[in-house]
DNA sequence: GATTTCACGTA
DNA sequence: CGTACGTGAAATCC
């Protein structure tokens, strides 16, 4: 019997748990309640397309693994991402995240996975080591139960040795089966439940997008990038000694602007602050926002900054770059993360999440196809309506610029305003209160008091939730100083309100991504590219328009699911709101 | 050689 | 008008 016939019969229907743990070879098993299955990659292709479960994993690794084997599930229930909601953090590896829900003591967990690249090779051997020590007939006592009697994970599993043979591999889908089951009965027993375990499912299926993102690459245009960098810091050298000879060219410019006799390296601040001095010019640091105000006055700062810049494009968004992480087919790589350490946002590595602006020009939809780009417009002042329920402020949202209603409301001008908001959202260090601030707290009381709670835990050292239910830690490491100076104190408390108004936004942010896609697959739609507010979906010409009236569709439906209103004591319902044009490339856009 | 600091790109 | 992240080069630590 195939295993489709088998898990159908079995009563697996659309959405049910099942277990799923990949070898790096390919090999798969899935488990449910009382069965299990050694398959290949393909069937669970097959599965997803027929049964549609819930795929249970333990990690991304798992996705990276089926994407390079081209299958892309539709959902998943991701372990390590449930874990870092459920008890905040970034450590979330087997181990560590089975020791949390059997409430055993975190001290006791046996060794953790490698939490650098550094580590990794010590990693792989220890690996090759446990493999080779198993051998055919090797198998240690115990070793097909991942679990201690003292109720911890075994090292050997957690450090992959799971991987060598098919009853192992199943053990392993049938563990991960079991920790999402616990996981998911914590969650729907919190006090918002229903929110919570919808959270739960969206991070843990960004955990398949950015899977897919690492596979697939940003489409981008290698010519026009190297044009850019042409225009930006001359073309390509040829080798070492004519790209040192640029350079010397480069910083002459700035250094024939000296004081007759001074010389300085400019890639040291020490020695920048030197030449600065010389010049007349006494700061306490060199960075750019600091030597602003001289720029007009001295054509040595201007110079500076100028070379500042193209020394950043030419250092780090350089030749070298494209060379490394732009692939032969036009796809710049790197990896992604579903939610950093602090408020869980989505990260992104060899530039994708801060490429300089002028190099967007390069990214360009491949022939026959365009880019959507969404960007979610005055998102923070919105989630801020949503996850306090102020009435007031949800009703700012119903505007397409909220601030200009919250304007009239505070009787002041949209700059004042704008900022009045931004202040009381993050926390201002200078010129507390003003005129704007007292009328923000009597325009939007409920609103105030939610950032003012956030701040106060956060200062006492209180741990936070974010409104999808993300634990922001504020206790113990030193986040939490026992002698904390009144800054220290002051920049907790900024950092706690930022977190749950940052960490929300993500959340709606990633319910939406995973919502477009799903919704833009038959399109043949592809999201390539997630950064905090905007998406960039890859389509085919034909399916431009059809897939940006679905991706404004999916915010609208995501959004009403996320924070309901209207119909009960929340309020007035919170609009949100999305700018999205189908555009070649992505400079185009606006 | 590893870690910290400075600086700056993105949101 | 604050927070977050990732990166690279210099400075510093061990």
């Amino acid at each position: 019997m195939d295993l489709v016939t088998a898990l159908g019969q079995a009563g697996l229907g659309r959405g049910d748990l099942a277990g799923l743990a990949v070898t790096p070879d390919g090999t798969a098993a899935v488990a449910i309640a009382g069965a299990g299955w050694s398959t290949a990659a393909s069937e669970v292709a097959r599965v997803d397309e027929t049964l549609r479960p819930r795929w249970v994993t333990w990690s991304q690794e798992t996705a990276q693994r089926l994407a390079l084997a081209g299958v892309r599930p539709a959902t998943c229930w991701d372990v390590a991402a449930v874990h870092r909601l459920l008890f905040g953090g970034w450590r979330a590896d087997p181990g560590w995240a089975w020791a949390h829900l059997r409430g055993l003591p975190l001290d006791g967990v046996p060794v953790a996975g490698p939490q650098s690249a550094g580590e990794a090779d010590l990693f792989d051997a220890a690996q090759e080591h446990a493999a080779a020590q198993s051998g055919p007939s090797g198998a240690t006592p115990d070793a097909e139960h991942p679990v201690e009697p003292d109720g911890y994970l075994r090292q050997d599993w957690t450090r992959g040795g799971w991987e060598d043979t098919p009853d192992r591999v199943l053990a392993w889908a049938r563990l991960a089966l079991e920790a999402a089951q616990s996981q998911g009965a914590t969650l729907a027993g919190s006090s918002d439940g229903g929110l919570a375990v919808a959270t739960a499912r969206s991070e843990s299926t960004i955990e398949l997008l950015c899977a897919e993102l690492s596979a697939d690459g940003l489409p981008m245009d290698r010519a026009v990038a190297e044009q850019v960098l042409t225009g930006i810091i001359g073309p390509r050298p040829r080798g070492d000694a004519e790209a040192a000879q640029m350079r010397a060219v480069r910083d002459a410019v700035v250094l024939r602007l000296a004081p007759a006799g001074v010389t300085a390296d400019l890639r040291s601040p020490v020695q920048v602050r030197s030449l600065l001095a010389a010049a007349g010019v006494d700061v306490p640091d060199t960075r750019a926002w600091r030597l602003e105000e001289f720029r007009e006055s001295h054509p040595l700062v201007a110079a500076l900054l100028e070379w500042r810049k193209a020394e950043r494009i030419a250092t780090t968004y350089g030749y070298a770059w494209l060379d490394e992480h732009l692939g032969s087919d036009g796809r710049l790589r790197g990896a992604w993360t579903g939610s950093d350490g602090a408020a869980g946002r989505m990260t992104a590595s060899n530039g994708l999440h801060n490429m300089p602006a002028a190099m967007r020009q390069a990214v360009v939809a491949a022939p026959g196809h365009v880019l959507i780009r969404a960007d979610l417009g005055q998102i923070e002042p919105r989630v801020l309506a949503a996850v306090s329920g102020d009435p007031a402020l949800a009703a700012a949202t119903a505007a397409d610029d909220l601030y200009l209603p919250v304007a009239t409301q505070l009787g002041v001008d949209r700059p004042t305003a704008k900022v009045a908001m931004i202040a009381a959202m993050y926390g201002q260090t200078t010129g507390h209160g003003g005129q704007a601030g007292r009328r923000m707290r009597a325009a939007y009381p409920v609103a105030m008091a939610y950032l003012d709670s956030a701040d106060r835990s956060a200062r006492a050292g209180r741990d936070l939730r974010t409104y999808g239910g993300r634990l922001v830690r504020m206790s113990g490491g030193d986040r939490a100083p026992a002698q904390a100076d009144a800054a220290r104190t002051a920049a907790r408390g900024r950092y706690g309100r930022n977190a749950l108004i940052q960490g929300a936004a993500a959340e709606l942010f990633k319910m939406w991504a995973v919502t477009v896609r799903a919704r833009a697959l038959p399109l043949g739609g592809r999201i390539v590219l997630c950064l905090h507010d905007e998406l960039l979906v890859h389509v085919p010409r034909e399916h431009a328009d059809a897939t940006a009236r679905l991706v404004g569709d999916c915010l609208a439906e995501t959004a009403a699911r996320w924070s309901p209103g209207g119909q009960d004591a929340r309020g007035a319902r919170v609009r949100f709101i999305a700018d999205i044009c189908a555009v070649r490339s992505w400079a185009d856009a606006k």
